[in-house]
DNA sequence: CTTGTTGCAAATTCTTTGCATGACA
DNA sequence: TGTCATGCAAAGAATTTGCAACAAG
């Protein structure tokens, strides 16, 4: 289906950014930054298929991972091992709540871990310290879902 | 449903925790005790074979996973997507310090983590919250070795 | 035109599973 | 002795890579 640029900041510089300017790219920088939340990369690859604008398998990974190292991106792993990529705007690292049954991120104030953790590291002497940092749970639509249905 | 147990270097009980009791059991169980930090099932399995207590790779996957499901166990998933084992005393989640060059890994204090986490996910609504945070970096003797090394 | 990109399929890597044999209780 | 655990090898999954055809600048 044709799209049309709705409010997404364009994703030309970022495609740019990364080298060439190809539709596939731009597809696929696109779908993160318009999904608020993670994606990962055979999810992304099945979802463009579905919605006509076919990318192989392979550029999807390549071009996520470019993204990443260009730190448009932040990439984590899920329970699972698989690779999970989001969209980051800024230059800051940011952390996010992420609902287990829906899939809602959202981004939290991370300054006191941010602090936690530099103390830390200075503490122990670390050089080079980074952390990564996950929260996640049952958002309040789901949580009430699950209420309903009779929760531990 | 023994509780008696302190923090005995008795893999015994964390055996026998998982099911029957078996020199292989044993074996796996006891190399996470005895490594104070994280362990790979793969590079486990090359070590007991090199030490001369052959196990089989799916046997040492089986052992671990039990153990982790038991809770006597923590797994978290390294950058390149590999589950690292850490043995686990006490029922209590824990967050380590882990040196990227050397693999030490230490426990620190999470209180304020634990707190922070908490915080946002009550005022974000969120139910069944859970985190995971790791923290890395250069221990103070890699840290050396690099600065010497002139450092990036 | 030149060079970076794509897509496919084959290759890798890590982990899990099926099943016959062997070990524990 | 009856199970449950082990080990091997084959199966699965997720990601990467080689390479010829192709498109962007």
């Amino acid at each position: 289906m044709e799209r049309e640029r709705q409010h997404a900041p364009t994703p030309l510089a970022d495609v740019t950014l990364i080298g060439r300017h190809t539709q596939q790219r731009t597809v696929v920088v696109e779908a993160p930054i318009q999904a608020e939340g993670f994606v990962d990369a055979q999810a992304l690859h099945n979802q463009l298929a579905t919605a006509g604008s076919p990318v192989g398998l392979s550029t999807v990974y390549r071009t996520l991972t470019a993204l990443a190292a260009a730190g448009r991106a932040d990439m984590i792993r899920d329970t699972g091992g698989e690779r999970l990529f989001r969209y980051r705007p800024g230059p800051e690292h940011r952390h996010y709540l992420i609902c287990t049954q829906c899939g809602l991120s959202r981004p939290v104030d991370s300054g006191p871990v941010e602090e936690w953790a530099d103390t830390i590291a200075r503490t122990c002497g670390f050089a080079n310290a980074r952390h990564t940092v996950e929260l996640s749970g049952a958002c309040p639509d789901c949580g009430r879902r699950l209420a309903a249905a009779g929760r531990p």
